[in-house]
DNA sequence: CGAATTTGACCCGCGC
DNA sequence: GCGCGGGTCAAATTCG
């Protein structure tokens, strides 16, 4: 696993503090020797039960700990091989003469899609050419976003669990997907304009793409209830349990379902690593670099591994 | 029975 | 101007 050189492990996880409390417990007990003027290897006798089983639960926690960096490290590789591979397929699309009409707007939005996961605002790194276009909207001033969720291949709903309520208006088979896209508003429409689209991938019907048009003027309705609930797709980090959402600040967030399903371990999730030749890895490791040390992104790690912490204690 | 979903019809922008 | 295709509407249907 290189992960080692992608992940900075000097995460400043809030764990340490116990570990200052171990090293200082010996300290304490030496001090209380000479001040009692006790002879020392008595209470040796006595302190070496409690350092034994004090170096069993640090030795139990070492090992969760590490248990969890490496299901970090294998969700991060699984997060990555999919950046690659998605990108390799837009990279494809954009010089694809196919897509005419809306020939602009994909290859316009795969810099927002692509760079949308770098500073976790995905809204704020989408562009308005869409609203350039579509005079329409140029008074609504949608920011397009757009989500790639991984489901169960044989989960055919077209349902995002996103943590907001959506009212389904309509389902259309468009001419360049077999698979039929459904659209959604907002339960709180009119007053909250926001609309989504999804549809299945072409290249990968376990792969939901919710596109996402405006931003919510109001928070969410149901996150919490949704994001610890089992059905359905939630925001979920990997296979980790996590409940603390990395969306909290961001409703609208690029979230990338990595539920460690079957369809997970398909060919294309257990191909080689390095078989992503035609993207930049300058740029995936500008990718990472910039997750590693966005502070939301630290701080929704370190949430997610205290809370495990806090769960398996 | 009200809310949510489905689905065919319609609207509208774009390319030829 | 016409046809195509994406997006939206709204009546019908389903669901809780």
């Amino acid at each position: 696993m290189d992960c080692s050189s992608w992940i900075n492990t000097s995460l400043d996880l809030s764990i340490n503090p116990r570990r200052v409390h171990e090293e200082a417990v010996p300290k304490v007990v030496e001090s209380k020797l000479f001040s009692l003027g006790m002879p020392k290897f008595n209470v040796e006798e006595e302190s070496t039960s409690d350092l034994e089983e004090e170096l069993k639960r640090v030795s139990a926690e070492n090992k969760k700990l590490a248990e969890m960096l490496s299901v970090v490290c294998e969700n991060y590789n699984t997060l990555r091989s999919h950046l690659m591979e998605y990108m390799r397929k837009n990279g494809e699309k954009e010089v694809s003469p196919t897509s005419k009409k809306r020939k602009s707007e994909s290859s316009n939005n795969n810099n927002s899609n692509l760079m949308g996961t770098n500073n976790g605002n995905p809204e704020s790194s989408s562009t308005d050419e869409e609203s350039c276009k579509k005079p329409r909207e140029e008074t609504v001033k949608a920011k397009i976003s757009r989500v790639y969720v991984r489901t169960e291949s044989s989960d055919t709903s077209l349902i995002v669990k996103d943590g907001y309520q959506w009212r389904k208006y309509g389902q259309k088979v468009t001419r360049d997907n077999p698979y039929p896209r459904a659209y959604f508003k907002c339960s709180f429409a009119p007053s909250c304009p926001v609309k989504k689209k999804v549809q299945r991938s072409v290249d990968d019907h376990s792969v939901l793409l919710a596109t996402y048009e405006g931003e919510h003027n109001h928070p969410q309705a149901s996150s919490q209830m949704e994001a610890t609930s089992g059905s359905g797709r939630s925001v979920t980090l990997g296979s980790v349990p996590c409940s603390a959402s990395l969306s909290t600040s961001t409703p609208t967030l690029v979230t990338l379902d990595l539920t460690k399903s079957k369809g997970s371990n398909d060919s294309k999730s257990t191909k080689p690593k390095g078989d992503s030749p035609k993207v930049p890895q300058v740029l995936v490791e500008q990718m990472a670099t910039s997750l590693t040390t966005d502070p939301n992104f630290r701080a929704a790690l370190v949430a997610a591994i205290s809370g495990r912490l806090l769960h398996n204690n």
